[in-house]
DNA sequence: ACTTGGTAGACTGTCTACCAAGTGCCATCC
DNA sequence: GGATGGCACTTGGTAGACAGTCTACCAAGT
């Protein structure tokens, strides 16, 4: 019976801070439905239909209407002309090629970065750094994964290029809820690579950064395959009573 | 007075030729918008009025809405809660950092286009860049900025990766909106550099591929700040009574 | 057994009407 | 001149209606 609260809004804008603007409902709807894609309450392949999820959310159609417009562009849902929405079921290259479009965004993050870091920046990194391999060490795979995405994300940031910020945070999204289960498997060299980048950006290197995280997302790619390869037939119904499974991913 | 018509489909796709699929209005409405954007009928800044459109376009407010909300989202208006939508004004830094996204973005489409290239791949590439610089050469602009979009595209798509194709794509009809008069001053290098890129992809050297467009979307890039240099006093409002003014851009 | 035709139900796509709340503007007032 | 109050306008959201379309299913015909 998820019913949609006063949806929380940006954390801290420095500066000028808006009243409490309320947030459409549109954005609300949107953001419960993809929370509810990503945790699987709703499965892929599933119908989605308006009146029903309207229902479920204690909305009216429109609102309803118009999130799953916007999930359809985002590619998490498919629009079916007169039949309705889908849950995206990604074909089998599909991660493969998020991986590889988010390589390509996060190393070009990466060499901005290193040519627009300032010291606060710089320092931050490297207490995400230090906070990360902590939690990695001490076994919190909860605590790394979200070190992680903070790092990545405060990286893009760095940019100053809104458009790979949005890009990157568009293609992340859609690559931790498909691509759940390789976080274990590669922690301590992940860590290992973060630092060696955030020293290439400390250092202005721009090309070292570049080359630094590509290598870094490519290695990721890479331990994608392989999980793969070991996870033989991939099966069409491979759950057959799944309900919250819910996994995250360190890149 | 704008009404309307049946949206042509996709071209043609070998095969299974699917029956003409009646399009829904909310994209008819968000191609009409666009096109007017573009082309300058609604002018930057300009207060968008959901009835208003709806009449202009002989449809209802809902699929004005719908269409108004994905424009939104990908950054062609701005919607102000309680007010309406505005014409998107680009800020004076969004250029460039719209052109250095689009550098990442087609520069590993050159990579992978490099790494993916059939034999007719190769072949319809040189055709494009023989008709391109006859094109130039005969000083057709049109044709030849034509065929630098069907070159770029073709690229992007022979990378094999949606994601890349979709983020191109969207950042291209942006780039060419904002940025349209750099056509002329580049035609000849950008031909000599196009040749140079394919020799690269048809040799599949995905690093030379990779860096050739870099430099080639890096000189467009110079290529509009020396403009903007040029053009000193970005006035804020240039031309008082500007209609149909559309020109378009070799990249 | 396989195709054809028909029927029924379910949803979407779109339209209309309506109301509440928020925004910008203008005239008025101090 | 600057603040204030009010007004018109616009969106955001709701409800209901209706046509077109899609899926599934069943029955008859070959």
């Amino acid at each position: 019976m998820t019913t949609i609260s006063a949806g929380a809004t940006d954390p801290v804008s420095p500066g000028v801070r808006h009243v409490k603007r309320p947030t459409p409902l549109r954005e609300s709807v949107y953001e419960a439905l993809t929370e509810m894609i990503i945790d699987g309450t709703l499965e892929r392949g599933r119908h989605l239909v308006e009146v029903e999820l309207a229902g479920m959310l204690g909305v009216s159609r429109q609102p309803v209407r118009e999130a799953l417009q916007r999930l359809n562009n985002e590619g998490w849902v498919d629009l079916r002309p007169g039949f309705g929405a889908m849950v995206h079921v990604p074909a089998e290259d599909e991660v493969d090629q998020l991986l590889a479009a988010r390589a390509a965004l996060e190393s070009e993050s990466a060499r901005l970065a290193a040519r627009h870091a300032t010291k606060e920046d710089v320092a931050t990194l490297r207490e995400l750094c230090k906070v990360g391999t902590a939690y990695h060490e001490a076994g919190d795979i909860d605590g790394a994964v979200r070190t992680n995405g903070e790092l990545h994300s405060l990286i893009t940031q760095m940019s100053g290029n809104r458009f790979l910020v949005d890009f990157a945070a568009q293609v992340d999204r859609r690559v931790r809820w498909y691509y759940t289960p390789v976080a274990p498997v590669r922690g301590a060299a992940s860590w290992r690579e973060h630092n060696r980048l955030v020293k290439a950006i400390s250092e202005g290197d721009e090309d070292k950064a570049a080359q630094t995280m590509r290598e870094h997302t490519e290695h990721t790619r890479k331990a994608y395959h392989d999980l793969q390869a070991g996870t033989a037939t991939p099966d069409p119904t491979p759950d057959p009573a799944p309900r919250p499974r819910r996994r995250r991913t360190t890149t």
